[in-house]
DNA sequence: TCGCCATCGTTTGTGTACAAACAATTGGCG
DNA sequence: CGCCAATTGTTTGTACACAAACGATGGCGA
């Protein structure tokens, strides 16, 4: 027997790479990250910016940190995600009349129609990435994923 | 009635962001990275250089594309984690005799025996990752999410 | 009112993730 | 045997992800 030494429990043989939560989270987002990638309609779109997107369609006015709250991304992450969808005409950023840290962001009426354009796609991504599971399994997979979710 | 047009299904209202795999899946992930950080044990070992290394001590030998097939990273990807392992000297790597494209990839006994001291942080980081869901709740997840992982 | 502390946005540095292009090499097929 | 296609490793460029440090501002209690 190579197993683990009698009686200390587990050790390097009992660390199989395939069979744990983190490997397989990471390779199952990176084949949603495909999926979405093929199927949202829009080359230069990408989940984060998109996420940014729908929930400021959402909220309609929010500063950066807040947004980045909303969508789990922490400021610096945002910092990029906001210059480009800045850079594209997406959204528009101005200073907070209330408070002098903070900056406004809202959508563009061409942000808004992208929105628009793309959640339809957004719902398909959705089902082709779960698409491996019944509707049960679906139901139970979304629930206990979300307990691991913070 | 501001929902969708009548019959033509789904539209802007029906995508929540908290309800997408993708925005699950990626805070999922999130919140495990940050456990195994806090748990393995050794500030400057990440979850893509631990795969590697555990994977290097299942084969032995590899080229690093056929090591990067096996852990699930692209080339590209494979190239700075390699060479972060072996500015550690946790790997060496020499030309392929028969092969003068390849580089062989092996542990050194200093990656050998870190592997060996992590493992066991390891196994702890996927269940303080699982703490979450019951024992029958993670068989049930595990496998669920297998089948979305390709 | 003053001083401390939290928050806001920014920058820098490191580490994934992947597309695209590249030179060197190998293998197979005519 | 010679050529073409595939593979290997590398580089470049873009985009997340987060820690750490920063200056500016705001809130609040002493």
């Amino acid at each position: 027997m190579k197993r683990s030494q009698a009686g200390t429990g587990a050790n390097r043989d009992d660390y199989v790479l395939e069979d744990q939560v983190g490997h397989l989270l990471r390779r199952a987002h990176q084949r949603h990250t495909a999926i979405f990638q093929e199927n949202i309609g829009d080359a230069q779109l990408t989940p984060l910016q998109f996420a940014a997107l729908v929930k400021l369609s959402d909220v309609e006015i929010v500063s950066q940190n807040q947004l980045g709250r909303l969508t789990a991304m922490d400021a610096a992450t945002m910092q990029g995600v906001i210059r480009r969808l800045l850079s594209r005409g997406l959204i528009e950023r101005r200073p907070d009349p209330d408070d002098r840290r903070r900056l406004q962001l809202r959508l563009t009426d061409q942000g808004r129609s992208l929105v628009e354009r793309c959640a339809q796609a957004g719902l398909t991504i959705t089902g082709l990435t779960l698409d491996p599971l019944s509707a049960s399994e679906r139901r139970i997979f979304l629930e206990l994923l979300r307990r691991l979710s913070v």
